[in-house]
DNA sequence: AATTTATGTCAGCCATGTTGACATATCAGG
DNA sequence: CCTGATATGTCAACATGGCTGACATAAATT
């Protein structure tokens, strides 16, 4: 039933980008990662995917509170730079997480219009839980890659990250350890 | 305006889980790894994403495109399988891929039910351009890293996807090659 | 002939993204 | 102190891309 059509002899067809056509391309697309980005990226969202249905959540709210439990303190204008949506979609999700006790707000102390977010624990719980499903599938892995395998890969992903306009916490992540500013 | 309360200095809180809670949990979260993965796909997937804009089409259409580009004769079936969305999400964007001239359907030779889906010279231009896109994000990520970086990436990548139940497309991907079947 | 399979299609729902407009509170500068 | 910029909240309306369940057709299988 899965398989039917076998006789019709599938074969990724960018083979023939092996071809080098006239030395004008230096860069034949790499297929295979292009396609392994997909499948691996899908099933690893896939694992906390099935926890959220459970707590009535989407991925929207998994990111939201992942992010205000890592950094907290986050204000809203910092989420929106993380995340790179609306205040529309954000303030909907945010709400909810809000009302059912998940995450908390607090006026900031030098700008009072600001919401400093804070993950209650319940939204610690939440997050640490989906976090452990994740990092299981990750540890799998690396496991069996050499040593320096978690270098490569982290230096990997870091370097595939847009650098102009960082918001506050890529620039945390990318350049370790706590943004110092001279502000005040 | 970008940079609004650096004086509450974030710093990422799971720094915390360095502490060994009494060697009860052999494995702390990789935290830097799931998010790095977030803002790895999420800049790798906006490469594409602007350049579909322009064309109409969102990111439902590149996936469809690009499978039935790279792997000829793909049946509708086959494609579920892959993207596993439901038969109406697909048919959507399938539908508008076909009227619009980027894939063409053949009634399949030995069971004429099937519609094997074939890319035009249209669809594979566009899948082309933006695998050219993201395959220059990848080759600049990939430089940096040393010799054997490639392969250590596609050795990691592999490891995080789901084993059980491969469709017919992963698992081509997964063990190279075409599928050889001996059926009819 | 009867059943199963591969596909298409219809109606409608939900989650999550978008825009634009507008209200409120607060900060910051002249 | 007043004024304008800023941080946030909110409303209405809409688009995309998931989902379900029901049903139709044609072709394969038994």
């Amino acid at each position: 039933m899965a398989d039917i059509n076998f006789n019709e002899m599938i074969r990724p067809s960018g083979e023939r980008s092996a071809e080098p056509a006239a030395g004008t391309d230096p860069r034949p697309p790499r297929w295979d990662i292009v396609e392994l980005l997909f499948f691996a990226y899908r099933d690893f969202v896939g694992d906390a995917d099935h926890v959220l249905e459970a707590f009535g959540f989407g991925r929207a709210h998994h990111r939201v509170v992942h992010f205000v439990c890592r950094y907290p303190g986050l204000t809203v204008a910092d989420l929106l730079d993380v995340l790179r949506i609306t205040k529309q979609s954000l303030s909907r999700v945010l709400k909810q997480l809000l009302d059912e006790g998940y995450i908390v707000q607090k006026a900031g102390d030098s700008d009072r219009r600001q919401r400093l977010l804070f993950a209650t624990a319940k939204g610690e719980a939440l997050v640490e839980k989906l976090a452990r499903l994740q990092t299981e599938r990750i540890d799998r892995a690396l496991r069996d890659l050499g040593p320096g395998g978690a270098e490569t890969v982290g230096k990997f992903l870091r370097a595939m990250i847009d650098r102009d306009d960082p918001d506050k916490v890529l620039q945390t992540i990318l350049h370790g350890g706590a943004i110092a500013k001279d502000v005040t």
